[in-house]
This record gives C-alpha cells, sequence and structure tokens, in this order.
DNA sequence: CATAGATATTTCATGACGCGAAATATCACG
DNA sequence: CGTGATATTTCGCGTCATGAAATATCTATG
C-alpha cells in the first residue's frame, strides 16, 4: 500500500479512469481498483465517496440513481463530457510529471 | 505546473534526492529542483522550508548552521542514515506506485 | 430462523499538508 | 540609494484523505 500523499494525487484520475468506457456505481469503482491494482492500491470508502461527490460537483461525472427489483439502490456515475476532457487532461499530466520526476530522482537515465 | 495533489506525494522525495550527493540550504534545493526540473515543478519557498523541517524532526536529514563572513546565515541540511534508507525506500515505493497506475489508466500496454 | 459477511451508501470530525502572504535581513549591481 | 536576488521564518487558510460509526439489503451457512 502506498502513502496517501502519493495517493491523493492519483485519485481523482484513477476514478475517472474507471468511468472512461462504462457506468459504474461507487462501491464498484474501489472493488474494481482493489482487483485491478492486485490490492496494491486501495481506497478507503468514504474517500471514494467523498471524492465522487467533488466530482460530481464538479461536473466531471453525473450520478443516476438506479433501484431494480430486489437489488439494493445503487448510484451509476458515468463521465460528462467535461469529465472526458479532465480525464485526458490528467492523464497527460500525469504522465508528464511522471517523467519529471523520474529525472530528477535519477531513475530513467538507464 | 502540475496539481498540488500530485507534488504532496512527491515532495519529501525530491528533496531527499536533492541531498543524495551534497549537503544543500532550503533556497538552494528549492532552485536546484526548479532548474533541474525545467521550471516545470516549483515549490513554494513557504512549503519548501515547512517540508524540511518535518524532515528533520523525523531525523531523515540534519541542519547544521554556516555563518561565513560576508555571506547571509545558512542551514546546511544532510541526509542522516535513516533519511538514506527513507530515500531508497520512497524511490522504490514511486517506482512500484507509478507502475501500477500506468497498468490502471491504461498507459503502458503500448 | 438466526447469524454472519459481503454489498452499498452516508455523515462527520480530525489531522496533515501545500499554499499564500508578509516580515526580516544580507548582498550585488547600477 | 533603490532594486532585485538570496535566504529564512511565521501564520492562517482551504483542501483533502482518513477513520469510525450508522444504516440497509442480499447471500450463504448452520
Amino acid at each position: 500500500m502506498f502513502s496517501p500523499e502519493l495517493k491523493k494525487g492519483s485519485m481523482e484520475l484513477l476514478i475517472l479512469s474507471m468511468l472512461d468506457q462504462e457506468s459504474r456505481h461507487g462501491y464498484e469503482i474501489g472493488k474494481l481498483i482493489e482487483i485491478r491494482s492486485g490490492s496494491r492500491i486501495e481506497f478507503r470508502i468514504s474517500t471514494l465517496y467523498s471524492v465522487l461527490y467533488r466530482m460530481e460537483k464538479n461536473g466531471w461525472i453525473k450520478g443516476r440513481w438506479v433501484e431494480k427489483e430486489g437489488q439494493r439502490r445503487r448510484c451509476y456515475y458515468r463521465l460528462t463530457a467535461a469529465g472526458k476532457r479532465v480525464l485526458s487532461l490528467q492523464k497527460r499530466e500525469w504522465q508528464e510529471f511522471a517523467g519529471v520526476i523520474n529525472e530528477l530522482i535519477g531513475t530513467s537515465h538507464a
């Protein structure tokens, strides 16, 4: 598990990425990140929802309540147009940032 | 310039890296990071010093005051043994973390 | 049926941290 | 003398991940 500080900068990016192709509900996003990262990245569930709320407030994602018969109620989020822009922006930012850090700490000069 | 959140996770790592080979004072560290990153990473000077204090409190670095004739007083920091361990640890953590993020956001499958 | 555990969401207080602004002081240059 | 770079300190602010607790439904086990 990584330090909270490391995770802070990539939380939104990760969540946006999970919503890139299809809409998902909060709990699902958390599990997906956990599974796909081989448990190397885990979000506290409270953190996840708070980020989700923030991103919806920012207009990056839009939630839709679904209450199927014999199912718990779930809020499915999808990317908005703005969210897609932010995703691509944050992706580029992350890659550039990672590149700079690697240069500075003397890693990628192999 | 990157988001503060992205930077949070790498601030200590960057500073430790700058001190890896030789001792430096705060202002110098800031300038060095700015120059080496091509101004892509800039720390607020207040941030820099607060991180420095924290790291000294943690025993990762040790400051030494130097007051030369015809020079402003400066506090030169060097890595402690613990600091060196933390540096190597944080370096490994960073690389692993970056790898996981790249996997998750679908970047490195090129 | 009772119980436990996974699923699913909400709320709130807390602490850590980067940031911005302001203050202080020395030195170099014109 | 004034300006700008060097060099450090202090403090309040806002943001953000965290942790704990509460609520509720579904599934599996005994």
